[in-house]
This record gives structure tokens, sequence and C-alpha cells, in this order.
DNA sequence: TTACTTTATTCACATAGGTGAACGAAAATT
DNA sequence: AATTTTCGTTCACCTATGTGAATAAAGTAA
């Protein structure tokens, strides 16, 4: 059961993949299962992967200088996660990216994402589209951040996705809204008693 | 003196675009000249072009429920600005773009643009290249404005924007980095005593 | 020049969110 | 099942940044 990736490449091209097509990208990716609490990219080494989750979930997230952790993004299935930054330009990665669950990825080398691209010219397209939507979603986040509060950000975030604490901890949550889980824990019975 | 766009699709790309597709390219732009104050964007109107700035600043910034403006992005020359997602969705924008001084840009309309795409096979990849770094950049900020406080943001701005304050009002800086006016006033103030 | 408008500074006070500790509950480990 | 570890809650107190007002300084227009 491969094909979650199938429709996801289909549905931003807004148009199918030739059975050809597809056979050649699946050749580009190495299937990975990993436990819960592992860890796929660490900090200071370089990200040579970018990842396609298949089942579960991963997080994203930078160790700042008094050694607290804030989740840049969490990875469901059915989207990509990787320090692209670090993947683009052959750095040390900034991020790490580790498994909340037992998860399911598909892995995309360097060598094989230029391979794609050169080999089917619809990956160029795909690829574009996809940045773009995440880029899009980080100008919003970025947005949010500066003209809502933590509480209305809660608000919005769990409206949005409403299983996402039974999926994640809580302090995870706290964490990518950019506060702490004290905090966090004030607001939700704050929020309880209206 | 068109050049400034050719090098930066050329340093992107990582390699020279020939008489013919440079030629193509040109054809789909609208050269527009703008004063100080002057809007380009408005937030509710669809933003229907890429907007490559020749020389000048813009920036795009956005008005919150209280009615405060929050800047998103600046715009010096070299650099694309647009409303990303109303452009790409033709939705009503959500940001607004102004000019910061008499700027002069080089607009591409969303049907050019994709003409652009179609035409010349080389775009598909610049586009995405512009895009990646755009995002890269923007999951940094997210980044360090979780990690760091406004004063290691400001220093860090400065640093590497050392003529910022020269060509934007500083209670623009202020909103870039998420804070009132009076609070980077105090902080550079603490600053100064140091 | 003078008048007007916009921008920057300073201050006293208010507030959202941080801090560190204590505790219980839940989950993982043995 | 018992033990240990992780997680969430609550609390008293702290700090960075916000608020609103007063004033000065700089910029723009007349």
């Amino acid at each position: 059961m491969r094909s979650r990736i199938k429709n996801n490449i289909e549905q931003k091209l807004n148009q199918t993949l030739t059975e050809h097509e597809y056979e050649t990208f699946q050749s580009f990716l190495v299937p990975i299962k990993i436990e819960k609490k592992a860890q796929l990219v660490f900090e200071d080494k370089v990200c040579k992967y970018l990842y396609f989750v298949e089942q579960g979930v991963l997080h994203s997230y930078l160790t700042d200088d008094n050694g607290e952790n804030h989740t840049i993004q969490f990875g469901f299935e059915g989207h990509w996660i990787s320090d692209l930054f670090s993947f683009v330009s052959n750095t040390p990665a900034t991020f790490n990216i580790e498994a909340l669950e037992e998860t399911e990825i598909l892995a995309i080398s360097k060598t094989n994402f230029e391979k794609a691209l050169q080999d089917i010219p619809k990956f160029e397209r795909f690829f574009r589209i996809l940045i773009q939507n995440a880029y899009i979603q980080s100008q919003h986040r970025i947005a949010k951040n500066y003209s809502d509060d933590a509480e209305h950000r809660y608000l919005a975030l769990i409206k949005q996705q409403p299983d996402l604490l039974q999926r994640v901890p809580q302090y995870l949550v706290a964490s990518y809204l950019g506060i702490k889980p004290q905090s966090l824990s004030r607001i939700r019975q704050n929020l309880s008693k209206k």
C-alpha cells in the first residue's frame, strides 16, 4: 500500500501520473520504518533525504542555546518533512526530526531527487507546488504569530486539527504555539471556565 | 537597465539564459514606476501579479482586527514580492503591499507567468528555487522568533542588513520584529547604555 | 521661514506569558 | 503489580513587552 504518495503527487499536479512515471519515481524511494522516539535527522549532521510520511507522525524541532526545544513542524501521514536548507545546500542541519509514534516513511536521497527532476518533467512542477504551499502556510503562521495571542492561536489550531492533542503530547503543542507547557495549561484552564 | 532581473534568474539557476529565453521572458514583464506610499496590492482584492523590485523598497503587511499593521516582508531591489496565496489561488489578498520610496518594479501577470513556465523550461526550475529559498528563510524566521527575544532579533537583523534603518522607518522595523515602536525604542536605549 | 504632520523617545503602569517548584496522574519499564 | 519516568496542572512570583500619554525631533508642505 504505497499509493498515498501517488495521490499526494497527483493531487498537487492536478493530473494523473502514467504507470511509467510512477514506477520510475517509486524506484527512487526507500521505505523506512522507525520506532517511536527514533531520530531521523540530527542537528549538525547533513540531512540527506526528503521524507514523505506514509503512516505515523514526526516532528521537526530546534534546540536553542538554553537547551529548550521548539517545534517547527509536525509531519503527519500524507506530508513531507525534512531540513530543506541542509538538504539543498549540503550543510549541517539546524533542526532535528524525530518520530512521535512508530512511523513508516519513504525517503528520497538528493541524488535520486535530482534524477527525478530530470527524468520526470512533471516532477519539477510537483515540487514547486509542494514548496509553494509550504511557503504560503509558513507566511500565514508568521502573520498569525504577530497578530494573535497564544489563546487564539491554540483555538485556531485545534479547530483546524481537532485530533492533534490525541496524537501528540500537549507540551509539543505548546512548543509549536511558541509558549511553555505551563502556559498552555493555564490557557486551557481559563477556557474551561468560560 | 533591466539586467538586474537577468542576474537574479541566472544566479538562482546557476546557469546563463540564452538571448532567446531572456527576450521571451522580458516580453512577459510590465515595468511599473510608483511613488512613495503608493499601494500595489490591496487586502481583499485579488493580487494579480508577481513583482520584482528593480529599484526602491516595498513592504507587505497585514492589518489585524485591532487595526494594527504587521510587516511580513520588505522587498528591496533584487527581490520578489507578492501575496503568493492570492496570486496562485485567485482569492482576495490578506496582505497589502506598498512602496516605501519611489520604486521601479517589473510585474508579471498570472497568464504570463504560466506562459513563462510552459515556454521556457528552465523557468519552472527557477521559480522552484526562488520559492524554496523564500520558504527556507521563512522557516528560519519562525525558529528565531521562538528562540530569541526581541533584542537579539533586532541585533541579528541590523547585523545582517546594516542599512535597514537608513532605508525604512523604525516603526516598520519594530513591526517586522513583532514588537511595538516604543519597545524597539526601549531596546535601543538599553543597548546604548551597554 | 512657519506651520503641520509624521516619527521617535520616555515614562508610569498593565498584562501575557515565563519560571521554578510541588504534586498527582498517566504511561512506560521491570 | 510494583517502580520509575514522563506528562499535565496549579501556584506564587518574575520579566519582557504592551499601553497610553506627553513631548521632542525630524520631515514635509505652504
